[in-house]
DNA sequence: CTGAAAGCGCTTACAG
DNA sequence: CTGAAAGCGCTTACAG
């Protein structure tokens, strides 16, 4: 391999010189600049990371630890990745993916090998494994998803509880009186998926306050399953006139559901999500939602995580917790409620 | 951070012997191997991985270079990169992603830097850009996705051809006569992504030997268009008693657009798909269909990968085209025809 | 403006 | 069975 040393050697220079030269860190006359230049590009020379790495203690990659449980839907984590892993190489770096099962472990490797300059942790639980590692970690972290203890870490979230609000005071206004939640699998929550129960004790609560009737019940992450789920609920409550879903999979499902008994949004039957527009654009989704965001979630634990990265004083501000507002994507699925059959 | 210095400093011995106690790659007597172990237990020691790059000219990194198009179906693709990622790291190997646009240039970076030992090229076009710079690159590559030229490199791939073969004989042997194909978008064709024409032209030549009627079609990739095609193909055809699918998102869309005719299969119609088990599961695909088997390909590109890399002797050794025969998964969604309505 | 040298933390021939 | 030393390819104070 070509090295600093023979690019020094075709310029008639030193290697730090050439060093120099290359990086711009000192200044150097533009003849010998030029030399140095022109011999990097005829030998084709690039630096080698390893030796950067151990003379700069800087790796430029970023760790990105990904988790795929069972029960939960995996098309929807793809976009979380992309969001980092774009973001990462827009700032410089490059994206370490790790998508082992014991996520502690993982997490300890590469970060006490030193493989990367900081960790990114997605689909962060309650009471998470991995936190504590990343805590007593050299390199700092950034988590997308909120856990019970948020210190020494900057973290980035959905406004769940907003989102569950948000979803409770449309249907509200609409003069909805019954309304259906389905959230993930109840097995998510118990492994610590805390956006789970945020978004569902918001919409309990929010519902209680406006005299809102609720059925709320957590659905499977797949099909066929999900949807049966549905369409025992639709069966159990016919009065209700408003779904809400903070599950992918439910989402997916639903229009095949509806289609089946025949039902009609808004004019049967009123319903916001909670999922991407990529998500919804990907299944066609006609269901006004409320936005997850997780190419935005992604680029900004990046950015805030590069930050502390490249900011010797940064290291030691305070940790960040964003919970980004809920952004409502109406595609046309609400309205008011027809009233009763009964009534009419 | 704690080094071997530290270490061997620990235990009352060279550096050099702390080194070999921990790699046992030469004779050490128990008793200092054990206050080696230890020291290093103690300390928390764990080699710098920079520096053992550099030492050893290997990184235990492999890259992994996927691409996301505009009119590709996003989740089909997370397969692939967990069947490589966990079968790496299965071997001992960490994961670089990179999912820049610019496949050529992000291919040269991890390469000429030294960033990983071995590339792992996803969704492989006919005439793929990346090809030339991985044959230069000193690094072995080995691609999921067969492109015209396979020289320098190991390549896996699915046997499209037989798939195609496989299907129109299937529906031969239950007596259909008349069959619609729907493919992926032209687009995809046209950028290169020769397994769409691998299978469409196999179906197409053997559906001519059997004397089976065919109507070919590129679908969208995305809903609500691909269901509308899939309509407007049942309208335009309805003495077609078969359907092959080599499309995920018309395999997606293909419930509910059997729901909204009315059919059944395979009482109404027969119908084959293309794609993962882990797909069918996801979308609860109730169709006999061909696996695709992301998984599997994906093992299989990192094991060869592993083995040149790790073997001298393999670096040398002739390279291979893998085609995977076309494993049929049955999920009863394919029969005899009925006899068509004008003759009953 | 430039060069000689030290050092990053490992591994591994070379010597004993 | 063990140690002293060289070397991997960089960067960056230290000197001039």
């Amino acid at each position: 391999m070509v090295t600093i040393g023979d690019i020094a050697r075709a310029a008639g220079v030193s290697r730090s010189t050439a060093s120099y030269a290359l990086s711009g860190k000192r200044s150097i006359s533009a003849e010998v600049r030029q030399r140095v230049a022109d011999a990097a590009r005829e030998l084709g020379y690039t630096p080698n990371a390893g030796a950067r790495a151990l003379a700069t203690a800087e790796t430029m990659v970023l760790g990105l630890l990904a988790q795929f449980h069972e029960d939960e839907f995996a098309p929807a984590m793809l976009q979380y990745m992309l969001g980092v892993s774009d973001t990462a190489r827009e700032l410089g770096y490059d994206t370490l993916l790790v998508t082992e099962t014991d996520g502690a472990r993982a997490l300890r490797r590469i970060t006490s090998s030193r493989m990367v300059d900081g960790v990114v942790l997605l689909n962060v639980a309650q009471d998470d494994a991995r936190l504590p590692l990343l805590r007593s970690a050299p390199q700092p972290g950034a988590l997308v998803g909120l856990p019970g203890d948020c210190s020494g870490v900057d973290v980035f979230d959905l406004d769940f509880e907003a989102a569950g609000r948000l979803m409770v005071d449309h249907m509200h206004q609409l003069r909805h009186r019954e309304l259906i939640l389905v959230s993930q699998p109840e097995h998510v929550v118990e492994r610590g998926g805390a956006y789970v129960w945020r978004l569902q004790n918001a919409v309990v609560q929010q519902a209680r306050a406006r005299g809102i009737e609720l059925h709320a019940v957590f659905g499977e992450s797949r099909q066929p399953e999900v949807g049966r789920t549905l369409h025992a609920l639709l069966d159990a409550h016919p009065a209700a006139t408003g779904l809400l879903l903070n599950n992918e999979a439910a989402a997916a499902a639903l229009p095949s559901v509806l289609h089946a008994r025949g039902l009609q949004t808004p004019r049967d039957l009123s319903v916001i999500g909670r999922y991407s527009d990529e998500f919804a654009r990907t299944f066609s989704l006609p269901f006004t939602s409320i936005e997850s965001a997780p190419d935005l979630l992604g680029e900004m634990a990046v950015r805030q995580l590069v930050r502390r990265i490249v900011t010797p004083q940064a290291r030691d501000e305070p940790h960040v917790l964003r919970l980004l507002t809920p952004e409502f994507v109406d595609r046309g699925s609400t309205g008011v409620p027809c009233a009763p059959p009964s009534t009419s």
